[in-house]
RNA sequence: GGUCCCAUCGUCUAGUGGCCCAGGACGCUGGCCUCUCACGCCGGAAACAGGGGUUCGAGUCCCCUUGGGAUCACCA
């Protein structure tokens, strides 16, 4: 097989919005995809009827295209193996269901789902393995009649050979499975729709899938899959499972640990590169360069993540997701984003503010100053209101704190003066006249100084640089809210 | 419970028998810078789950124990 040939492909179930584990994977699939030059699929499984919501189709686009993820085959651009939805592929799982029928290794099957149950409580009540008890396999044709005429509609299942069966995993090595512990099990369901493990296997042949690459809660589907497509005499791809991405409490990453959607982490103001780069990183690690300093070395782009990435670095343990480092690493981002970029990041978090009493130059100004602390786009909204509005609201607490001491209205009155002569357009000066203005106070300390002014301008004990504030703001509301404290 | 997977600092991890009294990043922490918060810079604490082997030598190979995870559907 040549590097041309490869194809993986990111088959999501509609019934919900595109979940982080399933981003990871997706990333992944993308990244040994781009890699090897191969192509990335995007396959829309859904075939429960009852949980598919084409509301999720578009969410799972939208995350995976803020993400970069782009697909090169897929449900809405197409590709030589569509459909790209299984519930537009129906004819085609009848078809290979037929084959499977035909050739012995699939049957009928009529029993009830309480016929099944009883079954099932019988080996749990043995203490043994559930098999089926195949008595559908041989039923005779009066049988079969008399159940058609009783209604009942059959399922289609597929018959477990019983073998040693290994196959050798990219991340995992060789996994080895004894089929005889493993249940004859519906491929078609009742309803006529496929189920997964055949679905999948039928697809991932009919589109030429290379290597399969995916979570590791596949495992235990992995041996089912490999004897369709060894009845099926096709040809089986490499796996390569994944570790899972666990909560902090070592469970299943759930609702109840906050979010679990791309979408709302992008929405929250988390920056798609840096989510992913911290994705990437999550079971994944680029191998040492040189080109860059060890603190940095982790902060990689789309293409060199591209260009990194391998499956023999990636882990085969389960990692933890943990916020910390992404957002350390999301206020990385932000801080190194060019400014005019920024800005246009941060409009949406900005919608409640007039910016136009603004000059671009000044809203840039404004960002710089504000962005440091920043680890979410959305926490600029906060940090940038005493920007806007004439009078600020003091709490009682900053009051308390920044604006009691004795020494606070002599500040701020000897402020005011002060302010009539600051020269509002050179941020520069300003803090050479704030210089000023602090040796001028002395014995006063400057901090002291600078905390009330602080407190009276901005409403914060803390924010952005003093100059930057008052240059902004100009004489006009500077006054006022000096005036509006001293009044407190 | 059966089956399968996994096991290095709190977290993500480097490490493929000697280069490791275990390296990096985040977090934590001490200091510097400073009008605040932060950023940045310099330093620190912090791990090979336990027990047996194999070997001249084991974090690295094997076995057992323990712990964690996954999966046992006419869901994907």
């Amino acid at each position: 097989m040549t590097f041309n040939d490869i194809r993986v492909r990111i088959a999501p179930s509609p019934s919900g919005n595109l979940h982080v584990g399933t981003a990871r994977t997706a990333l992944f699939n993308y990244l040994f995809a781009k890699h090897n030059n191969g192509k990335f699929v995007l396959r829309i499984e859904d075939t429960d009827l009852e949980r598919s919501d084409e509301k999720y189709v578009q969410n799972i686009f939208d995350s995976l295209k803020a993400m970069g993820l782009d697909w090169d085959e897929g449900p809405d651009v197409g590709g030589d193996y569509g459909s790209y939805k299984q519930s537009e592929r129906l004819e085609l799982y009848k078809n290979y269901a037929e084959k499977l029928l035909e050739s012995g290794h699939a049957y009928y099957c009529y029993c009830t789902p309480e016929e099944l149950e009883a079954e099932k409580a019988l080996a749990q009540e043995e203490k043994k393995t559930y098999l089926y008890s195949k008595k559908c396999k041989k039923l005779s044709p009066e049988q079969v009649e008399n159940f058609r005429n009783e209604g009942r509609v059959p399922t289609i299942k597929f018959e477990m050979p019983v073998k040693h069966l290994i196959f050798k995993d990219l991340i995992k090595g060789n996994v080895e499975f004894d089929t005889a512990l493993m249940s004859d099990f519906v491929i078609v369901k009742s309803n006529g729709i496929p189920t997964y493990n055949f679905a999948v296997v039928v697809d991932d042949i009919e589109m030429k899938m290379s290597h399969i690459i995916r979570g590791e809660d596949h495992i235990s589907n992995t041996p089912r899959q490999i004897v369709i497509y060894e009845a099926l005499g096709a040809e089986i791809p490499q796996f390569a499972h994944l570790g899972m991405i666990l909560a902090p409490d070592r469970t299943k990453l759930s609702k109840r640990h906050g979010a679990t959607a791309v979408s709302e982490f992008i929405n929250e103001g988390y920056l798609p590169e840096a989510f992913v780069n911290f994705l990437a990183l999550l079971g994944w690690t680029s191998p040492e360069r040189k080109d860059v300093e060890a603190s940095t070395s982790e902060i990689m782009s789309k293409d060199e993540l591209i260009k990194y990435f391998s499956l023999d670095r990636v882990s085969s343990s389960n990692a933890i997701f943990e916020f910390d480092k992404l957002n350390w690493m999301n206020g990385f981002y932000i801080r190194h984003l060019p400014t005019p970029e920024l800005f246009e990041r941060l409009k949406p978090y900005l919608q409640d503010y007039d910016l136009s009493i603004y000059s671009e130059e000044q809203i840039e100004t404004m960002i710089n100053a504000v962005k440091e602390p920043l680890v979410k786009l959305s926490e600029a909204t906060d940090a940038v209101s005493y920007f806007f509005g004439n009078s600020i609201n003091i709490s009682g607490e900053i009051k308390e704190a920044a604006l009691s001491a004795e020494e606070t209205g002599d500040i701020l009155s000897e402020f005011a003066k002060f302010s009539e002569n600051i020269d509002y357009e050179n941020i520069e000066k300003i803090h050479e006249q704030l210089g000023e203005f602090r040796t001028q106070m002395k014995p006063l300390k400057p901090k002291q100084v600078m905390w009330a002014i602080r407190a009276a301008l901005t409403g914060r004990t803390h924010g952005a640089d003093m100059g930057v504030v008052i240059s902004l703001l100009g004489k006009k509301k500077v006054l006022l809210r000096i005036n509006e404290a001293i009044n407190l």
